[in-house]
DNA sequence: CAGGTCTCCTGCTAGC
DNA sequence: TGCTAGCAGGAGACCT
């Protein structure tokens, strides 16, 4: 699934041949994809316009469109694909940019990525991007930031650490692998975190996401970049998906438990429960 | 307000 | 071998 550096991969690569491109038309397949606003202003508010440039912040793609952002979300499979007008449009393919010389095919096997299309001005006053937290390199990004924000909740640390207000990018993959280098139990109760486990909570998030953007990404399940490109960070991770196997450090068996809904993987040896 | 649960989707897999 | 129920999961909606 796309988290940050899946997505800062994603958009370093689609930035390198869609800066200057002008579209010329745009065919919605699937009109949930279209989040905001309605299909056919989503769709005039594009054509004609030119892309000038394509940002991101958190898991979103922003392709500065002049007087409006393009907002994507790709969730857990949406992806990128450059491709000829005449090529056969996959049953996966939602929404299509008429590019001129080519297409740019936004294609999402569960249908699940939503995009949206908000005025310059409004950026930042608008769901989504108002609701966002900081991102991982943000100098206000501190254990004062984290207390102020962590206390009085009493959900687990792994619930927490993907709530995209407080911090951004962090998916399930991550979550796993900051909290494993942390040695901080997945369910830890984050009112109960103590200074230094915050301190190592913003220090190998920013390790774990560097690194991975690095390497491009981690390709397990379904993720790939733009043209079905993959990444490489799924050799460096170390609890992660690892069930049946054991703990890169200790050499104990690696659990997999249920935090929130989600699969979550710890060592039960280095990630001990507080009492 | 905080936190729990449901929902959206489809492909893959465990189990029979 | 072939079928199906169940699972995977980011984030918003809805409920308590």
């Amino acid at each position: 699934m796309p988290e940050l550096p899946e997505v800062e991969t994603v958009r370093r690569s689609l930035k390198l041949r869609l800066v200057g491109k002008k579209v010329y038309g745009v065919k919605v397949i699937y009109p949930n994809i279209i989040a905001y606003p309605s299909v056919s202003e989503f769709i005039k508010g594009i054509c004609g316009k030119e892309i000038r440039d394509i940002e991101r912040r958190g898991k979103f793609l922003m392709f500065d469109m002049g007087d409006s952002y393009l907002l994507s979300h790709l969730r857990m499979e949406g992806k990128y694909f450059f491709k000829n007008h005449d090529e056969v449009i996959n049953k996966h393919e939602h929404v299509i940019f008429d590019l001129g010389d080519i297409e740019l095919r936004y294609m999402d096997t569960r249908k699940f990525g939503r995009m949206y299309l908000i005025r310059k001005d409004m950026i930042n006053k608008m769901k989504p991007i108002s609701e966002l937290g900081l991102e991982p390199w943000d100098r206000k990004l501190t254990i004062s930031y984290l207390k102020d924000k962590y206390k009085n909740k009493k959900l687990p640390i792994k619930s927490v650490i993907l709530d995209q207000s407080i911090i951004v990018g962090i998916g399930n993959i991550y979550a796993d692998e900051i909290l494993f280098l942390a040695k901080i139990n997945p369910i830890t109760k984050c009112c109960d975190l103590s200074d230094d486990d915050l301190k190592k909570i913003i220090k190998y998030t920013r390790e774990v996401l560097d690194k991975a953007i690095k390497l491009g990404g981690t390709t397990i399940r379904s993720y790939t970049s733009v043209d079905g490109v993959h990444g490489r960070f799924q050799n460096e991770l170390s609890i992660h998906g690892k069930d049946k196997g054991n703990c890169p450090k200790c050499g104990s068996e690696i659990i997999k438990i249920k935090v929130g809904g989600r699969g979550t993987y710890y060592c039960p040896k280095c990630q001990k429960e507080k009492v």
